[in-house]
RNA sequence: GUAGGCGUAGUUCAGUUGGUAGAGCACCUGUUUGUGGCACAGGUUGUCGCGGGUUCGAGCCCCGUCGCCUACCCCA
């Protein structure tokens, strides 16, 4: 037998459904607020996510579905949506419309060789947005208020942690100060601090280490650092986060993972799906178009873990829906199927080939959870008529097939 | 890469100090010769993950291996 591989999965029945109805809810929303489908491919070329994401990050040091195509080009499956959308967006120079806005939602597989666990897989899929071209801040709060919504929608709680990420103005001279105090308490920190001291000193901030914590109590924050910009910015996300009821916490040690992301970046937690608890997650990434070899361009972002938000939604019940049809002779099967058709006009039909007993159509009706269950028996198709059983409110009646 | 837990029927799981497997659910049949869900009665279903070893005898003990899960790490 030949099982799928590790750490991918195969969605069927109620979880399938499931997962369509995240997709669906989050696209009806998102087309709300203005956003348009982009497709972009699976397969990139390597460098792009080199370049963006980052060398020092994790997901592109040693988690890449990453391997030299026939034509001997480094390529990999993409291990995040953004970059793809960035290298679309220039690709198609709409970085050169300046004074346009573009706003793309995408969903779809993701890939990251890492080992699997709750509410982490190797093929996993996000749904995530894209909005180019705005610099304002209010757009950063949008997006939240959008992804709020489509929780609300979902029927799921959340909690919402904020953070900013300062710009080139603030963050490297905040980066030094951090280091100068990371490394005046170098000894105590763990072994995996003292390696992110040279290779990405912002992420010291998010150890899970508790001694490690405790001593960060006393860094500097990057929160108080922040140029005037920055922090103008991010004292108005806070108003408007406020008067507009949605309730967050400012969580300063904050990082994303990815090295693209400056000024607004936020995470929505929950805490009743194991270690894996950020839900969605993004903020602003006003340098990465030019970094990727586009014009300017301010932009922000986030994605949701669809796998991740599959733990947390209740469907709503199913109900009976639709026909059930069958024949109890051989001859009357070859009449079900002009039935069927005219019923598939404006109903759901389950066509059951075999004749049964009328009890083991009934039966089979149950199972296929119709509202109606219809039969041609022996009488029935002397008389070209089709006996139909309404399985909700346990009536009957026998009506002329022309009339069905 | 590291650590812990678990692999027994379609499924969820039991299986005593080693004596060649059991329950619930599901499924099939009947009670009801053309009336579902409910009830009752009966019935079907297994390379006990795989490979070695110990033993008269292994689901159980030992070694190896594969897979799954959880956590570290990382992140959606």
């Amino acid at each position: 037998m030949i099982n799928a591989l590790r750490g991918m999965k195969d969605l069927t029945f109620e979880e399938s459904e499931r997962f369509v109805h995240i997709v669906t809810t989050a696209i009806g929303i998102s087309k709300k607020y203005g956003y348009n489908y982009i497709e972009t491919p699976i397969l990139e070329e390597s460098k792009l996510f080199k370049r963006s994401v980052g060398e020092s990050s994790d997901i592109v040091g040693k988690e890449m579905y990453q391997f030299e195509d026939k034509g001997g080009n480094d390529v990999c499956m993409r291990p995040e949506g953004t970059a793809g959308v960035v290298r679309s967006f220039i690709q198609a120079k709409l970085d050169r419309r300046q004074n346009e806005k573009f706003k793309f939602y995408y969903y779809g597989p993701m890939f990251r060789y890492e080992r699997p666990q709750k509410g982490r897989l190797r093929e996993f899929h996000q749904f995530g947005c894209e909005s180019f071209g705005e610099a304002s801040v209010y757009e950063d709060f949008t997006i939240i208020q959008m992804i709020g919504d489509i929780f609300k929608a979902l029927g799921i709680g959340y909690d919402l942690q904020i953070n900013s990420l300062g710009c080139p103005t603030c963050m490297p001279p905040y980066r030094q100060n951090l280091i100068n105090f990371l490394t005046e308490c170098q000894d105590e920190l763990c072994e995996d601090c003292n390696r992110r001291i040279t290779t990405n000193p912002i992420r010291v901030l998010d150890c899970k280490n508790e001694k490690c914590q405790s001593l960060l109590t006393n860094s500097p924050k990057l929160i108080n650092s922040l140029c005037d910009s920055c922090d103008g910015d991010f004292k108005k996300l806070v108003k408007l986060l406020k008067s507009e009821n949605i309730s967050y916490h400012i969580d300063s040690n904050l990082v994303r993972g990815l090295d693209y992301y400056s000024k607004t970046a936020f995470e929505f937690v929950s805490n009743n799906i194991g270690s894996q608890s950020a839900i969605a997650g993004g903020g602003r990434y006003d340098k990465l178009v030019e970094f990727l070899d586009g014009k300017s361009t301010p932009a922000v972002g986030f994605a949701l873990g669809i796998e991740r938000i599959m733990e947390l939604v209740q469907m709503p019940e199913i109900s009976r829906e639709g026909y059930y049809i069958g024949a109890m002779k051989q001859e009357g099967v070859d009449a079900l199927f002009s039935l069927a058709s005219q019923k598939r006009a404006t109903d759901k039909v389950t066509l059951e080939y075999a004749p049964k007993k009328l009890k083991a159509h009934l039966k089979g009706a149950d199972r296929v959870n119709a509202r109606y269950c219809a039969v041609v028996g022996e009488d029935e198709f002397k008389e070209q008529k089709v006996w139909v059983k309404d399985l909700i409110q346990k009536q009957e009646s026998v009506i002329n097939w022309s009339d069905f």
